[in-house]
DNA sequence: TTTTGTGCAAAGAGTTTGCAACTAG
DNA sequence: CTAGTTGCAAACTCTTTGCACAAAA
């Protein structure tokens, strides 16, 4: 993912944009950050980029298909770089440590479910809550 | 559902708390109601509440497992009466029409998944979401 | 009467928007 | 040059809270 892509998407390749997406990158698996935790990683990293900016690209990023916005259980936004595969998330209540899973039986029942009732599926969110027990 | 079952959670039987209820449960299964629609539906018939009332029974019936919260998309809560039954939904992107279905199948590999990654389950949020094709 | 609940207005959190200044193409 | 982008502050939406008054047990 790099400026070639932004171009791709029509969104010009400009720094924060940059950053963003370097940001969501090495974030990796486990870390599904909100906007804020975006700003503050942008600020560490002394970049001045407002946190407006960061919700209107994470925006964008999310219409041009590059990004995931989850909504977990507290109504805060969770933003993850969109790899295509269509994973489901289960959290940790006490960590709040994010898995990514993907389950083809899972995946089969929901298709059936929409048909079954009549309904044009076009996707779904599920997110399994625990606490995790003995760290792997 | 009535003044008893409140009492015996602990809390006052009151007006606002009954009419909350009285409307929670005429809903039926396809509302899922927000706090301001259920405002909205005081005002209607003429019961003097105050949304932030509203926001607090809601919530203290959910602490008392009386109601469930649930968030779809829109980072905004939507409330149920809590049947007991653990169902998941079927939400049209159309007409908002909320559906409610229990999938064995998936609640079992919902526990395998859990178990599998260490986690000790505590709940789960699945939506599915699609749009309603001819109408049954 | 004592405890609990209520209405209102104000505060809070997360997110979006208007606008003048800026910058990539 | 000029259309798209940014930062800031202000606005907005949903939800929670403080407090004086009111109602339930």
């Amino acid at each position: 993912m790099s400026g070639a892509n932004l171009k791709k998407v029509g969104l010009k390749v400009t720094l924060p944009r940059l950053k963003i997406l370097e940001i969501l990158e090495r974030a990796g698996d486990d870390h599904h950050l909100t906007a804020e935790d975006v700003y503050k990683l942008l600020l560490e990293q002394d970049e001045e980029v407002g946190l407006a900016t960061v919700y209107r690209v994470l925006t964008q990023f999310e219409q041009a298909g590059i990004v995931r916005r989850l909504n977990f259980e507290n109504n805060i936004s969770n933003f993850e770089l969109d790899t295509g595969d269509n994973h489901d998330h289960l959290v940790c209540l006490k960590t709040s440590k994010v898995k990514e899973f993907v389950d083809p039986v899972i995946e089969e029942r929901i298709q059936e479910i929409a048909k079954e009732n009549g309904y044009d599926l076009s996707g779904h969110s599920l997110v399994i809550y625990g606490t995790l027990t003995n760290e792997a």
